[in-house]
DNA sequence: TACTATGGATAATC
DNA sequence: GATTATCCATAGTA
């Protein structure tokens, strides 16, 4: 991160090559590179706006995965294409279209091509909108009536602080029990570790 | 790569938090990452000894995957994993969409038909989604009216959960700020212990 | 495509 | 889990 001169600690020390670690630091080094594995296929996402799902299985066997929108879709997606031209650049799928127009006989390329073209802008239309509205949660309550606890921190005496306080600690107990039974729904059971109260999301 | 002073380039400037990137840095950019990204994932491996799956659909949509020692195992097998049903959930809602352009051509019915219900499906929870927010700016325009974040934690989407964290969290730290100066001035150091972040509470 | 300086990931350690 | 020094990935440029 930042670099700050405090006390000598060792720091990142020496790179072994690679193999495999010892049976202590195997469980923490598996964690750690695969939450690092995990962050950078999810800025990739972000970045270049693509869809990735990944399927690891940790030393103890356990099942891990991360999925953007969703592992199953994509990997669905992925098992349906040709398998011969996985990596490889240019294949032409077009003799695979016209084979398939052959034997679908409720819609075609072309119809489908415009319903997908429709259905896409509506969902960029909806998507924009949902934006907008986060934008209006977000930084426009103070256009609109405040709670008392809206007020400025400042303004706060020691008695509501207290209680604002208490009302807190119960809201973020029930908020770390909801992302985790939402974390869990959607990991499909992959994920094992769930969110504690640390500050990681 | 070894650090060597040579002459003044201009290397790695700044990181563009997160995003897209322009049209032309895209593909390269994407082809970097995705290179990363399967060198990390193949660390991984040797390191921990492990098995990894990962599919990704190019910007244009190609697909490319990565498996050590194959993908289609590790996938069937995560897939074979007992797992509750995945409904309407919440993921960080991004981009899926710019896929059209390179699909229109060359592709078959099927994956075009598959390509069209995980859009439609995106629609449908952007949906409701906006009429979630929708719900929860016109609540929060009455005067007497609830704020959106007062509603029950189990209605909540993981979206709203993590503004609501994160605003909680701003909270948090004032008023820890706020209470160590009432306490520091009415207590005159009766108090020497100061509250901190740690989650005691 | 190749190169470099910078940002970010992370091994060792506490 | 938190910290830090070090190594690695990579954005921008040629």
């Amino acid at each position: 991160m930042v670099m700050m001169k405090k006390k000598p600690g060792q720091g990142r020390q020496k790179i072994p090559i690679a193999k495999i670690a010892k049976r202590s630091n195997l469980q923490v080094t598996f964690c750690k590179r695969r939450s690092g594995l995990f962050k950078k296929a999810s800025e990739l996402c972000t970045v270049c706006g693509v869809e990735i799902a990944i399927v690891v299985f940790s030393p103890a066997n356990k099942p891990f995965s991360f999925g953007h929108p969703h592992v199953e879709p994509i990997v669905d997606r992925f098992l349906c294409t040709p398998k011969p031209s996985i990596d490889s650049d240019f294949t032409s799928q077009q003799l695979l279209v016209d084979q398939a127009q052959g034997y679908m006989s409720d819609s075609s390329v072309h119809e489908l091509n415009m319903v997908l073209t429709q259905t896409q802008k509506h969902l960029e239309a909806e998507k924009k909108r949902g934006q907008e509205l986060d934008e209006m949660s977000k930084a426009g309550q103070g256009s609109s009536k405040r709670c008392w606890w809206e007020n400025p921190i400042d303004e706060m005496g020691l008695h509501e602080i207290q209680i604002l306080k208490a009302a807190m600690k119960e809201v973020k107990k029930n908020v770390i029990e909801q992302v985790n039974k939402i974390l869990k729904i959607q990991s499909c059971a992959a994920v094992n570790s769930q969110y504690h109260s640390s500050d990681e999301w």
